[in-house]
DNA sequence: TAGATTGTTAATCGATTAACAATC
DNA sequence: TAGATTGTTAATCGATTAACAATC
């Protein structure tokens, strides 16, 4: 015996699948770079060409939105990309921080693209004391007791693991503690958060890995 | 009419699903973290409670491998690391060139965990005049005249994209056409590369892109 | 207009989950 | 031995592709 369903679902719009909202990025990527060369309308042929996908996958994927492309043209590239900007939630910006001052840690700190692309990191932390007080860019590192505050003070959406493996999960334990809403691993091992915290790895040993397995089959075994 | 298959298939594997083949790296940096800790059996369970799977899932992607494990125990910690390493094709170390001497390419260019894992840097290469001729640890930022001659050279199998998207395409096609048989995209964009090319991306933005969506969510649009 | 391209439905394909006999 | 865990088959679920009427 189960509660009957909402008898009326008033404006309730279905969500949207996580593989579909994955290449939403992509998307958006090839948008802006053709709005940039000054291209007005783009086909689902030619999103498909340019991204490796079907045409069949790409209209598919776009019927998600709350936009109608045009028929015989395509879809309009300046309102397409307002429309990805809009379901991503990318209009507002977010604030980062980074716990790790080794070598990845410190380049996505001075990396420039997260803050063009409305990503701002707001501070960098890492428990070893010989690494506290050294500038990175604009910021200083500061230790592990100072997370919380500055979470909580400056707003932080989104903290960044650059770690290695093995203080991995605690310091997804700490971030999720201090308030944060979403995790970037990029430390190799998986990390568990609770609810309402989201969790997105970036893979970059995986990755070569990866490549690995596809060039030994190419090689023949 | 088409040609008959083999009648016999003799040591015919039938291909691992890619999907599968994402997980393995998963697999593998688990069983290296509980053996360094000293265990020497897993079971389906404590892997997928670690890595966010269920258990059928793992024995299905375990029955992949040349391995099986043993009723009441789970899986010896030891050969799973063994076959996993050998199906990945990571016994062979593999060399990389990385092109892009800006933050990023740098930080991965330091990176010791690359080399830790079997893949090592040999070259890094920027258009930029202005940083060719600088130190990045033990490597000096060359032209991308040099990239041919290191690739050949050097035996290079994968070739690092570390560069604005708007190079990205022509960057992949330089290192394609040098000779590497795996690329690591890092630009945002979606890179093409002929037959017998491999080509993983490595989400940066699109991740935090994802994660900008996961938080929209969570605050209820 | 004729032709190209969308949005959508249906078909196919593949991946995940459930279930359970075999087994140590 | 009894109980726990594997390997595998079958069922379910979801994602991709194909096809085509609607349309500008």
């Amino acid at each position: 015996m189960r509660a009957d369903k909402k008898p009326v679902m008033n404006e309730m719009r279905k969500a949207i699948p996580a593989s579909v909202i994955r290449r939403f990025p992509k998307y958006l990527a090839h948008v802006q770079a053709v709005r940039e060369v000054g291209e007005v309308w783009v086909s689902s042929q030619a999103l498909a060409l340019a991204l490796g996908l079907t045409s069949s996958t790409v209209r598919q994927d776009l019927s998600h939105l709350d936009y109608s492309g045009v028929s015989k043209r395509g879809y309009k590239v300046e309102e397409l990309e307002k429309i990805l900007v809009k379901v991503l939630g990318l209009e507002v910006s977010r604030n980062m921080v980074i716990v790790g001052a080794g070598n990845i840690g410190r380049a996505l700190a001075l990396h420039g693209d997260f803050h063009r692309k409305g990503f701002t990191i707001r501070g960098i932390f890492d428990s070893d004391p010989s690494l506290q007080g050294s500038r990175v860019g604009g910021l200083t590192v500061q230790s592990m007791d100072a997370l919380k505050g500055a979470v909580a003070g400056e707003k932080i959406d989104i903290g960044v693991i650059a770690v290695p493996a093995s203080a991995a999960q605690d310091v997804a334990d700490a971030l999720a503690k201090a308030g944060v809403k979403g995790l970037l691993n990029l430390a190799g091992t998986h990390v568990r958060a609770g609810e309402g915290v989201a969790v997105v790895d970036v893979r970059l040993v995986a990755s070569l890995q990866e490549l690995a397995y596809a060039i030994k089959m190419f090689e023949g075994e």
